[in-house]
DNA sequence: CATGAATGAGTGTTCATTCAT
DNA sequence: AATGAATGAACACTCATTCAT
């Protein structure tokens, strides 16, 4: 049954948004989900399989929100620039398990995800040209030339930067209203 | 003795640097440097309390030497705020604790550390007043009136971002050459 | 159908003689032989039952390698006897099932076994006595009246004490070479 | 403490004499010791160098008897040798931890033990040597020249053996009565 | 000041077995 | 005849903390 794997990812994703991945058991996980603590190992193998496919779950929600925005035919490339990053924004404010994950990677603690991220950072920056090209060939950009590369690394290179500022260390209702400042900022400082 | 509290503060620095807080165990604290786990528990009520000194050390130390770039006589505005940031960046490479910090595990569970974080937040933001007072005194950098607040908080809000892109994700070395096109880009930015 | 009983058989005896009968899961042996865990529980009551005719699979073909010797026309007791012993060896080499059976565990706790041990001693008392009934009648060996049973037995105990040292202590290829000096060592100890 | 751990040591191998190392948990050994769980792990690092320290001790026993009879001026060769062989396998009755060490299991998966095992084959040898060489110099025995290195390991194999027989298959009350007809044929099978 | 023995709650994981279908 | 989802008891091991000395 779907039924069960289902109901036992669902709650997990919640603990383990509310309590960390190191602070929430399989025994929580279990009891929670009114299921056996085998029942969780019938379906992951490991508490980190458990966790990894909790996080896919909610980039994978991401990738698709997003994706809406990229090839949205009633926005231009401009538009589609700062929709992207606000919805960016917003949904990864509620992807509590995915952050978790930009942190801990340091003392490796959290290899295994290293996949999904790095796969969402490849994804990105595909995203990212296709908005910039249609700039260019829409008038609205300018070719940056050989330089285009560089100055999108160093861009996606802010913009997970500031995940950090806005979610993990709460900020983001305290910064929230300033933002369309700093994508102003972003902008500007990024359009030679 | 001050002597064997700074031995165990010392060696535990080196180890929570090397494996992080939760992967140090006060046992291999203990063992490394040769003192009896009691011994910890006199001169620190916690493995927390200990942690909190480890990383006040560090911050010490981040601001006595931030403070000699704020103060130095023979740089103008302008080179003060680069010198600022290059070396910042320097020295928070080599405060592998303080950075742990960052980690939501620690938010969530350890707001011990807050405290310190944000007392660095207060003193940062009042150097970096300094620097910009200088600089509209001695005529490099306009007056931003009311909006200077806001425009403070953002660019500390960038610069704090930066540290995860840089360290957590080990992008040290990838980025590094970038630096400088970096604070260009900031500065251009904020500059208006 | 006799497949998917004999599948599981092959397979369970295989994984059984390759990693222990602890070593070896349920969930292995359904894997390896391409079969739903419910399914072993459908042929075999237990893990135990299972291992049982695995183990007795192996002894019925030790009987039948042995009867052969035993019955050959062509062979004198004196041959049959050394024939017997080479033989027996050589099978239990092959036999890894029956030879965990002489663990401390397997006494201690799995109980089941014994039935089959007995009945294998019983069977083996039962072809020495015919060795050496032929011997006597042929005039090659002595009656030796009411002491045989009892050196039967004895002769019948170091045998078994062999497979250890042969075996389990993974001694065969060492000793192997020195096999014959031994049965002579002991074809001269019994002999009076 | 010596207390506690000699505590340990002792409930542990009761309980492992009676229960087998499997089927013993360190639950059940600190319930029975009386000692929290965390006690077990102070002074032994695993469940497996509980067990090592456990057989240790048994064959500590074993052996300082044993060298009783090896130095005992008041034997002859022959005497010390029958003496020997009886002591040993009276100690070994009573040694069941370093009994279930003969176990195919111990040698798969519990390397750990060998080196006891090793030691024990080595010291026996050289006592063996020490008792022939006293009953050459007496004349009681023929010295075998270079035959003699190969007939002491085969006897000693022999003797090995006839532990698993004696012990695991918990013959011994039903073998012992002909213990002596035993060692007169390895005497007589071994002697010229 | 300093020790180190002792604790015990907590954790992730395994696995033989059952049963509705 | 055959499945495979679900179970739950069991287990080895960790570690921050306490306290008598």
């Amino acid at each position: 049954m779907k039924g069960t794997k289902n109901k036992i990812l669902t709650i997990a994703s919640e603990l383990f948004a509310k309590h960390g991945f190191h602070k929430t058991s399989m025994e929580d996980i279990a009891r929670a989900s009114q299921k056996a603590k085998g029942s969780i190992y019938y379906y992951f193998k490991d508490k980190e399989a458990l966790f990894y496919e909790v996080v896919d779950k909610e980039l994978l929600h991401l990738r698709r929100e997003l994706a809406l925005v990229v090839t949205d035919p009633n926005k231009n490339a401009a538009e589609k620039f700062k929709s992207y990053l606000m919805l960016r924004m917003e949904i990864l404010k509620e992807s509590p398990n995915y952050r978790e994950t930009l942190n801990a990677d340091f003392h490796d603690h959290f290899g295994f995800v290293d996949t999904l991220r790095h796969a969402l950072d490849r994804w990105e920056k595909e995203q990212f040209k296709r908005i910039i090209n249609q700039g260019v060939s829409d008038g609205l950009f300018i070719d940056q030339g050989d330089k285009a590369d560089v100055l999108l690394d160093v861009f996606l290179m802010i913009l997970k930067g500031l995940e950090v500022s806005y979610f993990i260390q709460n900020k983001y209702n305290q910064w929230h209203p300033y933002f369309d400042d700093l994508i102003d900022i972003l902008e500007k400082g990024l359009s030679i």
